[in-house]
DNA sequence: ACGGATGTTCGCGC
DNA sequence: CGCGCGAACATCCG
């Protein structure tokens, strides 16, 4: 599951567990998603290096150990860190054992994650790295950043909001979370947002991604899982035909760059005309469609 | 069986 | 230069 919050999440566990803590074992699996070195050479390298901290910016990690090492970890579209017991042996792909007996593992069964050792004054240079905007919550929580970061994109908002050059961590979940929450129209280009959606948009994103981080379950770093039956825990996103919990208009789902985005058609409003329905991007216009609604 | 899935990169055409 | 698109990566689930 992880976008920003469950990456932050993935880090508090990783600060639980390892901070602190010397590497007595380490085992990467074939399969395991190594960039840049092999399981061996870091089955080799890893032993005998402590944890000094963690950091995350968006959805990457750094794993900061002495000696100017780091593993910058990126979880893909399935990865999670998981404090290993019998159950999650197995799956674990990237095992470090550790000097107070406790073991942490890498689970992805997608193999989308990646994992790479660097030294630390690479780090920043590495391409991936280099090119990463702001984390978003530090966007947010700055007022007129958003906007900033956004002027003059001409991309839909959707698809800017998940360039991770502009700002890092917002993935296609919280995208369109965000969105309908601050009932922005996700084809709208970036640059016709006034300050006011962009006020609004910044406010709802910072809402969305909090509450998933509020519900840091993370004891145990198994009930983060969630694993099992479970309920769709986000407004729109997967709801397509569902109604709206504003207006009651069936949620639609379209595809932007490729994904799927979910968004209300009626209280969603596109500062430009979708194609099909006429329309013009003034207040007088969008204050025309939402009296003629409401005669229907 | 088929389609879709939380991410990112690459090549291609415009 | 840069945008949009589709494919690729590998696996699971409904």
């Amino acid at each position: 599951m992880p976008e920003l919050p469950e990456v932050e999440i993935a880090a508090r566990l990783l600060r639980r567990w390892c901070e602190g803590r010397r590497v007595v074992r380490a085992t990467a699996l074939p399969g395991s998603p190594l960039r840049d070195v092999t399981p061996r050479v870091l089955a080799k390298a890893l032993p005998g290096h402590t944890v000094e901290s963690i950091d995350r910016v968006g959805k990457q990690l750094f794993i900061h150990l002495d000696r100017g090492k780091v593993i910058l970890l990126h979880l893909g579209m399935t990865g999670k860190i998981v404090r290993l017991d019998p159950v999650h042996q197995q799956s674990a792909r990237l095992v470090l054992e550790l000097d107070d007996g406790a073991a942490v593992g890498l689970v992805d069964p997608r193999r989308f994650g990646r994992v790479r050792w660097l030294d630390a004054h690479a780090v920043s240079l590495h391409p991936e790295i280099a090119k990463l905007g702001p984390d978003a919550l530090e966007v947010t929580a700055t007022r007129g950043a958003l906007a900033a970061r956004l002027a003059g994109v001409k991309s839909p908002i959707k698809i800017a909001l998940l360039d991770q050059r502009r700002l890092a961590g917002v993935g296609n979940i919280y995208a369109s979370e965000a969105l309908f929450r601050a009932r922005i129209h996700p084809r709208t280009p970036a640059s016709a947002l006034d300050a006011a959606a962009f006020s609004r948009l910044s406010r709802a994103l910072e809402h969305v991604l909090r509450r998933t981080l509020d519900e840091d379950p993370g004891d145990d770093g198994l009930t983060y899982l969630h694993e099992g039956a479970e309920v769709n825990p986000f407004v729109v996103y997967g709801r397509s035909g569902e109604p709206c919990p504003r207006c009651h208009t069936a949620i639609e789902r379209m595809v932007q760059g490729g994904r799927s985005t979910f968004h209300c058609p009626a209280c969603q409003v596109a500062a430009i005309a979708p194609s099909r329905k006429g329309g013009a991007a003034t207040p007088r216009a969008r204050a025309k469609r939402r009296a003629r609604r409401k005669s229907e």
